[in-house]
DNA sequence: GTGACAGTTTGTCCAAGCGCAAACTCTACG
DNA sequence: CGTAGAGTTTGCGCTTGGACAAACTGTCAC
């Protein structure tokens, strides 16, 4: 493994307030690791021994339920902090990662947060800020499931889906990741049944155009206003 | 007002690791405010610049969608630091906090936060492992509401809010403060009529005895069963 | 090239639970 | 002590969307 440059954490907010001295140190303890498609990055109730930032590719982090349901908790995209378990106090991982493309992934031990946290407690910060910001997307989303019909929770996480990961194609938006019915179903509590029929109306209305594991959005202007309209 | 004591934050997990100085700090920058029942604490988008602990009462976390429909969020019990917003680098409340019950609270200006934890980098991480757990909490929720049918989220619900705020009486225990149905429905994403339904046939079958505003559970372990039985 | 398979589509049926409506009952306040 | 109003209960019809089933179609491995 080859020294890893300062650059590279040009992109990852949760670094940016330290200065380049300190950004060395963060890095001195850091590896990197190439997850391959389909990998597990870490499981659910797994020893929290490590955490991570996303370099490249895409991962998907799903829950487990006791009954074996899967609920896909969010997608993590380049430049994000992820596993942080031993941040807030974990023992172990709250769900599962798992390459959805070939990944790329700076790794350090959770023993190394402690003293990380010491010399940059500004660290400290930035993973407050993290998880703030997704108790906040964690609440919207309970709100969504808790007041909304199907389509708009399925236009909803659409939408999300093209503001973390949008791709520009010829003609709309695409996830710029493989994505099946699925893996939406379980993002919106409902089955990919339902998801398949809602894609398929709104490919009627010219609003998307499906494939196999691909989701291209060609009025992302009409999905919103889908997303917003309260009781269509 | 009177000077604060420290012993007031004893019972406050969130400074459990500050020493006896360092809470004497944190208590110099504090007020403490009566909010009586009914009384609003924080408001929705409103500037975010207080913190607070709660010291007694209850009170009932909620957030308003654009469409007027209201969900709970959380109930905050004694000893919990609440309205964290500035913490996780908010400038505004996402939620509205209202006193079910006469309650008593100490606050801080948000402006204090940053010294504070300057000069006790332990609230940093006592922070942390708040939001964090909050976080964990909130999945565990969207996991619920993405997967259970109504019945078993009421039943979880339930489980939860005696919990934390149970209190034994004569044959079981209680939520130990006011609580309409339409709150349990607002928690459950449902309607009050069927929470309603719900606890009617569940006080037929001897497991709860309802009441106004009032909820007893006789047999917690009865409504274990079904909060944890798939497709009853 | 072809088979196997994962992913998708679509149809039919059905039940959970919501909307609407109306009656009932505490409780607080005058 | 009576009345107003908030909270609760219950009935009924109907819609949403889940369950089940079956056919279809890219894609990859051999």
């Amino acid at each position: 493994m080859s020294a890893l440059d300062r650059s590279i954490l040009d992109a990852v907010p949760a670094f940016a307030a330290l200065t380049g001295k300190e950004i060395d140190i963060v890095l001195a303890q850091a590896k990197s690791l190439r997850y391959p498609k389909g990998t597990t990055v870490f499981e659910q109730g797994g020893a929290a021994d490590s955490f991570f930032v996303l370099l490249h590719g895409h991962l998907q982090v799903v829950k487990l339920t006791p009954a074996g349901q899967q609920v896909v908790i969010r997608y993590v995209v380049p430049g994000e902090m992820f596993g942080i378990a031993v941040q807030i106090g974990r023992q172990s991982y709250p769900a599962t990662a798992q390459a959805v493309m070939d990944s790329l992934a700076l790794v350090w031990p959770s023993s190394a947060w402690p003293t990380l946290v010491a010399r940059c407690p500004a660290l400290a910060e930035s993973a407050l800020h993290i998880v703030g910001t997704r108790l906040d997307e964690a609440h919207v989303r309970v709100v969504e499931l808790a007041t909304e019909e199907v389509e708009r929770r399925v236009a909803h996480a659409l939408l999300r889906l093209l503001k973390q990961a949008g791709r520009k194609v010829d003609d709309g938006i695409e996830v710029a990741f493989p994505i099946t019915r699925e893996d939406v179903a379980q993002m919106t509590g409902t089955t990919l049944h339902t998801v398949s029929r809602i894609l398929s109306a709104w490919e009627t209305r010219g609003l998307v155009e499906g494939g196999r594991q691909r989701i291209v959005v060609r009025d992302p202007h009409g999905l919103f206003a889908i997303a917003e309209t309260p009781k269509a």
